[in-house]
RNA sequence: GGCCCGGUGGUCAAGGGGUUAAGACACCGCCCUUUCACGGCGGUAACACGAGUUCGAAUCUCGUCCGGGUCACCA
């Protein structure tokens, strides 16, 4: 085919097509940034509810863009219309800004955006890749391809036959070579096609590339014919990604590692357009363990790949976001111990220290991390949030502890600041349990006496304590009651004067406060008794004794 | 299967020719202590395997094995 054919073909492919790249190129210039900024992206397609690991490359790619003074911005890649999902753009949204992840630039809603290089959603630059896929049709460097789908489909049962590579390529590729009258006839009888990329490359020539992670690394040219544009008009990701990513100036590409595979065809999407490509960083998906083996969290399979697992058992954002950046940088955890109460955005995240093999996601260290960043949040925030989460997804929680905030923020103001605060709630759904002492309709004790406390002698210690308790005492005051009583008990008034000589006495003091505990709360491990006590008040701390005591 | 990327305790990982091979989570023990938690101290536990280069290899090279990814008009 000659140049003109290419021309003419380009003409008869994309008729309506009048600007030319060197228009788009002054519409979107060059981005005005410092030295070094790095202009990134998430670019999900609106599929459904956001995936775990989505989440973790979103931030990953805010990072990069914060710490360098650049630019992140929301892309909505809609080009798959059978997959595509009501309202999927709002569902990205929110579920980016729960973690607390706003884009910069980009789609802001359902059909809203803002930003200079828009539209960011890749059905409305339908135009775009036109024009620039016509470029290619007129450099001869892509040709229209009327393959059907069975053709498609017999073609490949010939190359596993035949053990070669399956694809689009080489001698395989049908309409790489039909000339332009048939092209011309087949066009004009209405035959759907597709638009194919001309590949000129060799899979026996070897380029070499840079990943931000993973350094250099060497692959086989790509020979593949990739379509370029769908029968439907619409590209697919290569071809758009490459037009975009260069029209919104991204200068790196953060994305999950399957995509290393495509990497040299996206290479020579590039290339034939002229463009220079980004940098890339391609991350390794977070892992689970399923019978013994590392796999990818999948959001069919695992319910804890999809983010609102977290939200439904109430993780707070920031324990999920800072487990995410113990993964992302191990230094992280370091920092965050010299650092305990600076925020997130003052960590000099590092994509480089990124790990290349895929973690496996730990739950028990989830959890960790969120006992710590719960155990910093003041009791009001933690009361509140209790409130906001309960109301969402217990209900019946929402109901008991609704009306009265600050009660409630004084059960967790109990060991909370100071500088040993408690770490023993690591997701709002284990609260309901942890408080139910001080909520009558949650409270169902199941009385079950240590060992070494007889029923009489649990009897004896509930009769005598509430002859003496008093609600407003002051710690030292309702200890030292406690230990008042324990003589005539029977038990040691002190403990190491108890080890010294156990057989002269029932039992200690902890065991008689062990009792009371028991009788006020149902249950033999608490926080600190003394201020249950003066929380519940006399009237239900006696009434709790001594049903205790009629009920053992 | 071809191609690509990986492989340090159970998990996350530092370390890139000489280290008693960090640290965190989990687990165990002790201490503190009216319980639990917190905190402190200590412990169990790792360089996939085999060659090679080298005085010396977790580190460099090759091979093997294992794991992951990818081979669509999906992203």
């Amino acid at each position: 085919m000659s140049e003109t054919d290419f021309n003419a073909l380009a003409e008869l492919l994309y008729p309506d097509i009048d600007k030319t790249p060197e228009d788009y190129e002054k519409i979107y210039p060059e981005r005005q940034l410092k030295e070094g900024a790095k202009v990134t992206r998430f670019a999900p397609s609106p599929t459904g509810y956001i995936h775990i690991g989505n989440l973790f490359t979103a931030m990953i790619s805010k990072l990069a863009a914060e710490v360098s003074g650049g630019v992140f911005f929301l892309r909505i890649e809609d080009t798959d219309k059978k997959r595509e999902v009501e309202n999927g753009v709002s569902a990205i949204l929110s579920g980016l800004s729960q973690y607390g992840i706003v884009p910069m630039e980009g789609m802001t809603g359902e059909d809203s955006e803002k930003g200079a290089y828009s539209p960011y959603k890749q059905s409305l630059r339908k135009e775009i890749y036109a024009c620039f896929a016509k470029d290619l049709v007129r450099k001869g460097l892509a040709y229209p391809c009327f393959c059907t789908e069975e053709e498609l489909n017999e073609m490949r049962e010939k190359q596993v036959q035949a053990g070669v590579n399956t694809g689009y390529y080489g001698e395989w590729a049908k309409c790489r070579n039909l000339s332009f009258e048939e092209q011309k006839s087949l066009i004009e009888s209405g035959r759907p096609f597709v638009l194919r990329l001309r590949s000129q490359g060799n899979p026996e020539n070897y380029i070499k590339t840079e990943d931000m992670l993973r350094g250099r690394m060497e692959m086989p040219e790509n020979n593949m014919d990739v379509v370029l544009i769908k029968s439907d008009g619409i590209p697919p990701y290569a071809f758009a990604h490459a037009v975009d990513d260069h029209l919104m100036r991204t200068n790196l590409v953060v994305r999950s590692d399957e995509w290393i595979a495509s990497l040299p065809a996206h290479l020579e999407i590039f290339k034939a357009l002229g463009f220079k490509p980004p940098k890339y960083a391609h991350i390794s998906p977070i892992m689970k363990l399923d019978e013994g083996n590392k796999r990818k969290l999948s959001k069919r399979k695992d319910p804890e790949a999809a983010v609102s697992y977290y939200s439904q058992l109430g993780y707070p954002k920031d324990s999920v976001l800072e487990y995410l950046m113990t993964l992302a940088n191990s230094n992280f955890e370091d920092w965050r111990r010299a650092n305990p109460d600076a925020p997130l955005s003052a960590f000099p995240f590092n994509i480089k220290k990124m790990s290349q093999s895929g973690a496996l996601f730990d739950l028990l260290k989830l959890n960790d991390v969120s006992k710590n960043v719960i155990s910093k949040m003041p009791a009001e925030e933690v009361a509140s949030l209790v409130l906001q989460w309960s109301r969402e997804y217990d209900p019946e929680l929402y109901s008991i502890i609704k009306d009265d905030e600050k009660y409630l923020t004084s059960i967790f103001s109990i060991d909370r600041g100071g500088k040993k605060p408690r770490k023993d709630i690591a997701m709002w759904s284990e609260v309901k349990d942890y408080i139910s002492y001080f909520y009558d309709s949650l409270f169902k004790p199941d009385y079950n006496l240590p060992e070494n406390i007889r029923p009489e002698d649990a009897k004896a210690i509930c009769k005598a304590y509430v002859k003496v308790f008093d609600a407003t005492d002051d710690k030292d005051t309702w200890f030292n009651k406690i230990k008042g009583i324990c003589p005539e008990l029977g038990f040691c008034p002190d403990v190491k004067a108890y080890k010294a000589d156990p057989a002269g006495y029932k039992g200690h003091v902890g065991d008689v406060a062990s009792v009371i505990r028991l009788a006020v709360t149902g249950r033999l491990n608490t926080p600190d008794l003394h201020s249950i006590l003066s929380l519940l008040g006399q009237e239900r701390a006696v009434n709790r004794l001594n049903s205790f005591s009629e009920s053992i």
